[in-house]
DNA sequence: CTAATCTTTGTAAAAGATTTCATGTTTTTA
DNA sequence: TAAAAACATGAAATCTTTTACAAAGATTAG
């Protein structure tokens, strides 16, 4: 392949000129430009990127860490975030942490480490101690989606309020048997935080004044399977069946439709189901849900972090702790509606 | 951050003893590796990747590219393609093509040319002339999953035998009214490929000695909301529906259920409905299916890349064009059985 | 015991860009 | 027209590692 020094060669000048004008940099007469275009052009001169990132300190990459690639939410997030980087003459690095904590510890401890990304973007990670103390020896600033990183800014929806706006809809609907599906607490530390959408939901049955039963609360993995189960279970015995479930995430409301439509039960004339989430397959399942706007999530911090990265007055290792709260919206569809006279 | 002779000074050696030690090579004593082992874990050192890539021509990174990110089937391969590499020390470069014409030139233009990969790896991309001159110009090896591209090995289900047995699975149970629902010809590129399942389930059809009615074949894109829009109109009047659907792939097949049982029709009772890959949430909808095992394709590729990668003896410009044809097995569940006697 | 071989180690030369500094040239100003 | 300022350019240093080569020390063979 060829070098700069070819180019130079054939343009008839030296390397620093032919650097200088491929870069749009500073003084440099239009003669020698064109010339130097037309070189380079012609032998297809691509600038070595390690030479680059050597001579220069910068990558024009980023790192992005997630605990799933193959889950919708992040794949979503992900093709957001790639786009937006592309866009903006950057690459993107994909660290995945479910290969286990063996691979999750090489992540943090090497990889992140060679110095090979200008930044790192987290999504939905929960650094432990050790890691945090990696993260911020690579004095590389870190944006954090889906909830906060000491020492990062993040971009996060406030889970909290999201389950109780799900659990508020199917109250002013006239519930007062409401049920939760959750995630297994601690089973992934990684959704623990989403896990305060449960307690988004306590609070709002308790400022009701309802009580809410043991066999209300599920807890299952973050699956549509999983959901499909523990529903099963809790609408097997009709006396003391919810009218409606508030799911922690939209994967999970599909398995409680899917579940209740086994059953022979009709959604939403004989139980409701709410998601959080606005998932890609949500319209089909007419799910009503709170939208967070997976998307447009990546894109924001993606801008918010190219912000940091091409602003020349910040120091590029600001870890600034400002958290950007994101806005989410209920998105009313057909899987929820008030309970019917029956079953009250 | 620490560099290589802050190590050299402090274990009190030279750099190139600190390069061989830490690289775990040739002739070094164990007192000089411990002294270097030691300074190394003290400081924190991490080698400098741009460094290293520059003196040893070598990136250990692999760029991925793909038409879309947030499809179940690339996220699904994309996880495993990661996890692969990651556990052999290798990193991870995304390129998305979903944004559209321009950046896909981009992509083939700039990015990949930028010397920043080891290898390429492709995931039901079809290049055309032009990007197939830039691929060819890297000099590296490229391994190409779900379709051939052109001087690149492939790795690759045959999409007309997994329509065939699809359709043959279908025939075998008695139904003789088969519908197929393909992606559109020609919307999408990439997909061209998976629309050879439709010429897959003609075969059958007409090996069976079966008319195919024009409505009985209907192209929507590769959507769940678009196979239930086609779904709900191909079951609306009785008289010319058919008894069975054969999907290209399983989220058109989720499209498909939900759309008959909207209808009030039960699965497989009234329609038999068949996918193609096994999509993670294909058993919730008890989706029979042609189970393509995506995230085994992706290490399967991986591996074979590594392959070559790590055969010092093939010159790494080896683009044999040597297909491997990937095994794909019929999956019943419960959405297939005998057409009804009713229906006949 | 000497010569030959094998190990270990260090010096210095890569790798391929960017950029500082110095120099020569042109343009502007007084 | 002379001095000052602005511009264009190239030589060489720089970024951080790996590795070829040379040299020195240790071991083995004859």
């Amino acid at each position: 392949m060829a070098g700069i020094e070819d180019v130079a060669r054939l343009a008839g000048v030296s390397t620093a000129t032919v650097s200088r004008a491929l870069s749009g940099k500073d003084h440099v007469s239009e003669r020698a430009r064109e010339k130097v275009e037309a070189a380079a052009e012609q032998l297809g001169y691509v600038a070595s990127h390690s030479a680059y990132t050597l001579a220069t300190g910068r990558n024009r990459n980023i790192g992005v860490v997630m605990p799933y690639v193959d889950r919708w939410f992040f794949s979503a997030i992900l093709e957001a975030i790639e786009s937006k980087l592309i866009e903006n003459g950057y690459d993107l690095t994909l660290y995945n942490l479910s290969g286990g904590q063996e691979q999750r510890q090489r992540i943090f401890n090497e990889f992140l480490l060679r110095q090979r990304v200008d930044a790192v973007l987290t999504v939905a990670v929960h650094p432990n101690e050790a890691e945090l103390e990696q993260i911020n020896k690579m004095l590389k600033p870190i944006i954090a989606i889906g909830g906060q990183v000491h020492g990062a800014r993040s971009l996060a929806m406030d889970d909290h309020f999201a389950g109780k706006l799900a659990t508020e809809h199917l109250l002013a609907l006239g519930h007062t048997r409401v049920a939760n599906i959750s995630g297994m607490i601690g089973s992934d530390r990684e959704f623990d935080q989403a896990n305060k959408r449960k307690e988004g939901y306590l609070e709002a049955m308790h400022e009701a004044g309802l009580e809410t039963r043991k066999n209300w609360l599920a807890e299952t993995d973050y699956t549509s399977a999983g959901a499909y189960k523990v529903t099963k279970q809790m609408l097997g015995e009709p006396k003391n069946a919810p009218t409606a479930i508030f799911c922690n995430s939209d994967e999970m409301g599909f398995g409680a439709i899917m579940a209740a439509k086994d059953l022979g039960l009709r959604v939403p004339q004989d139980i409701s189901v709410i998601g959080i989430d606005n998932h890609d397959m949500s319209e089909l399942f007419g799910l009503t849900t709170v939208d967070q706007r997976v998307r447009e999530q990546g894109t924001e911090a993606t801008r918010l972090l190219l912000e940091v990265l091409n602003d020349p007055t910040l120091d590029t290792h600001v870890n600034i702790e400002e958290d950007v709260e994101w806005k989410v919206n209920l998105l009313v569809r057909s899987s929820t509606a008030r309970p019917s006279p029956a079953s009250r």
